[in-house]
DNA sequence: TGTACATCAGTGAACGCGCGTTCACTGATGTAC
DNA sequence: TGTACATCAGTGAACGCGCGTTCACTGATGTAC
């Protein structure tokens, strides 16, 4: 067992979650390498034993967000399957609202960095939003056939649905829990609205 | 006639006009007293005489912005009346992709810091970001109206189109003009698709 | 109109501070014999 | 197992820099007589 490797890594996770924390309520544009090794308990200097700059940690937790998306992709997809629930429910949008607070930290970075100043930043999160859309699309035409349905543009509608789910999750992190219910509703209503219009009409 | 007033005003829209364009970069957050000082040919010192700190700059902004998209908003309007063009149109969301461009800046804070560091930041684009779903939701309504039709949700259609059009429309300037061309098709094909799916079907 | 004083936008120097980055170092851990 | 050396994550001091903020000041403009 290789007692260094194990401690080196166990510092980088530390500067990472602080990072991560920090970020939440300054923006992580504001970080500095100080104040990020001063929370992890470690010299400035041992910040460069891990990362060459605040940007190569950014980047690692543009990382973290895309594994953390992934596995909410992932299990919503599940779940969607085992219940034979079929369309993008309440449930669904629900337990993405859940992921939003559980996750608020890395949330609240996807959002905020999107149109931020970093180009590789900006480059590596809209990667990952285009993956949720691809999967999405592919629910969505998956669900019509399933209910003998034909959507005009199902990329489209995917797209339209993943930003309004997002922009508006965001929003969900500055308002108290029973102003989320209202929110809840506005985002499953607008999302309904998408896959309606999106569905070709058959007179 | 009060050479001074004048003069110090002329310095004001040049501390605003730097930082505006400054932020264009590299965001506003990451702007420095005397950065902006320097770009507009004064001393630090003489920034203090204007603004208290670089948040009271940087509401001016969001004033700015404001006023911008009133305008816009009251084109928009008037234009749509004239020409007799009922309806979300093609030219109305050109128009808009025009504004963005031609606004590149402000519109790049607006989105940019949507989701910023600063509170009162956050609350002034948002209440901004409302008045524009207001404003829609009155056009949505009495279109429909003309048209002989019912809207399950105005508001939330509004606020839906709101959404997509404002995302999308930041995700432009990052793009060369040819490819603008498919963005809006994109941006015009969502915006049918709410509005499809806003509208109450007689059976 | 001319003069004497008041105003005040902008100056320039100074301050203490946190920043990023470097460097020689230390001492615990790993490795070769 | 014990020893001698190598490795290298983390230290602590030092550096020069741009930052925000203050202050007494200057000199053009405004005002009162």
């Amino acid at each position: 067992m290789d007692k260094r490797a194990e401690q080196k890594a166990k510092t980088r996770k530390k500067l990472i979650d602080c990072a991560l924390e920090l970020s939440a309520t300054k923006g992580f544009a504001a970080l500095s390498i100080r104040e990020v090794a001063q929370a992890a308990d470690v010299t400035p200097a041992a910040f460069y034993r891990h990362f060459r700059d605040m940007e190569e940690l950014g980047l690692c937790l543009v990382d973290e967000i895309a594994v953390s998306l992934r596995r909410l992709l992932r299990n919503s997809r599940k779940e969607s399957m085992t219940k034979d629930v079929v369309g993008i429910s309440d449930f669904t949008i629900e337990s993405f609202l859940v992921y939003v607070n559980e996750n608020s930290n890395l949330f609240r970075l996807l959002l905020g960095e999107r149109q931020g100043a970093s180009d590789s930043f900006r480059r590596a999160i809209r990667k990952e939003m285009d993956i949720f859309v691809e999967e999405l699309t592919e629910d969505l035409e998956r669900i019509a056939k399933v209910k003998n349905q034909t959507l005009r543009h199902p990329a489209f509608a995917a797209e339209a649905v993943v930003t309004i789910v997002f922009t508006l999750g965001a929003e969900a992190l500055d308002l108290p829990k029973f102003k989320q219910d209202n929110l809840k509703k506005r985002i499953v209503e607008e999302v309904n609205m998408i896959i309606r219009g999106a569905r070709v009409r058959i007179r």
